[in-house]
DNA sequence: AACTATTCATAACC
DNA sequence: TGGTTATGAATAGTT
């Protein structure tokens, strides 16, 4: 963009390349600070040079932001669309929308007047937000199991109709019923394996890493 | 940049508004892209609209940038970064054990250093361990809805199994047979139940502070 | 760091 | 939305 056009590949010149990093990371956050003013729009940019430097820009707070996105994308897709419409998908499909509005809700009181406040009532603010969302994760989590139970409980009605349905045939006198789904040793079935691996990984990320 | 020049605050009319997001947010993302490309820089770009949609760039994975930064961020070596993979049999409760002694461990780390800290660097510290808790937080619920897509992959099956057995009744010139419903549907000591509990200990114990 | 000659991005208009 | 254009901004090369 200046008195010549150059190609968009590594620039080979260090120095030169130097120097481009300079100017266009600067142009760049200015161009996020710009979009985010403009548009109301919440924005996080991390950019690490060759020589491992860290530069960085955040709308608002970068911490908030990335929870925000892990959120995001935690949610989405995470329901096998394909199976059984007709049950669960519904109560979490109140989950999701409920869990998006209390996060909306969360970000206008962060967005909006903390200005004016002492560092006293930040304090305070910053304890509520925290309450707010253990409590919302509490009912997320409590919802989701509920979700589970209900499955476990529709399961086992199914495996005792089943179950009858082939008695059924033996007291007919009729050949023994061949089974052919359901060999529940494909999957563990039990929530011990959940459990177990569930922790497992919760020890990696909670202790291992820098 | 065009025809007129706009002052940089929010714009009031929404369809304007909206109009310049896309305009402008293309526009960031290339350069991000080209910064990236022209000064082999690593960069990660996140964008959230007024209306809650997100947009991200990554010059390469997302979440090793984050981790990159993470990295960056955190106090090296706070934490004993060494536990062993392997985790063949059983145990439950040694499991549990070990967590509770990380844990504690932790919370030993954090009380003991914590005076020999800047503001800088305990604000850091704190930052790191909300972004921990979410990770783990988002890990969890992606295996639990595992579970639950599980158990809805075995409903699914066992109310096939149940309807070929039905018809095998029809096929058989028989009575149609009766449906019922049974009483008591009995689950194992819930594991999510379980799993959580352990987890809010180890929320507390890791969140609490300041 | 400045300074332009250029190219690029984009505000307004369709 | 999706294109066009006149103009303001960004910047590659130079000093």
């Amino acid at each position: 963009m200046a008195r010549k056009k150059i190609p968009i590949k590594k620039i080979d010149n260090i120095n030169a390349r130097q120097v481009t990093f300079s100017k266009r990371r600067k142009g760049l956050f200015k161009k996020a600070q710009e979009l985010s003013t403009l548009c109301d729009a919440e924005i996080a940019l991390i950019v690490f040079s060759t020589t491992s430097k860290l530069f960085e820009y955040a709308s608002s707070s970068m911490q908030q932001i990335l929870e925000r996105r892990d959120r995001h994308s935690g949610i989405q897709g995470l329901v096998n669309p394909s199976i059984g419409q007709q049950l669960g998908s519904d109560s979490l499909g109140i989950l999701r929308k409920e869990i998006e509005h209390k996060t909306n809700e969360m970000s206008q009181l962060n967005g909006e007047e903390i200005q004016g406040l002492t560092i006293k009532e930040l304090q305070k603010v910053e304890e509520l937000l925290q309450r707010r969302w253990t409590t919302i994760s509490k009912i997320k989590d409590e919802k989701i199991i509920q979700e589970i139970n209900h499955l476990k409980t529709k399961e086992a009605k199914l495996m005792e109709e089943n179950q009858k349905l082939k008695q059924s045939f033996v007291r007919e006198q009729r050949q023994p019923y061949e089974s052919f789904t359901c060999s529940s040793s494909e999957f563990p079935p039990d929530c011990g394996c959940l459990y177990l691996n569930e922790t497992k990984m919760l020890v990696q990320k909670t202790i291992v890493r820098s």
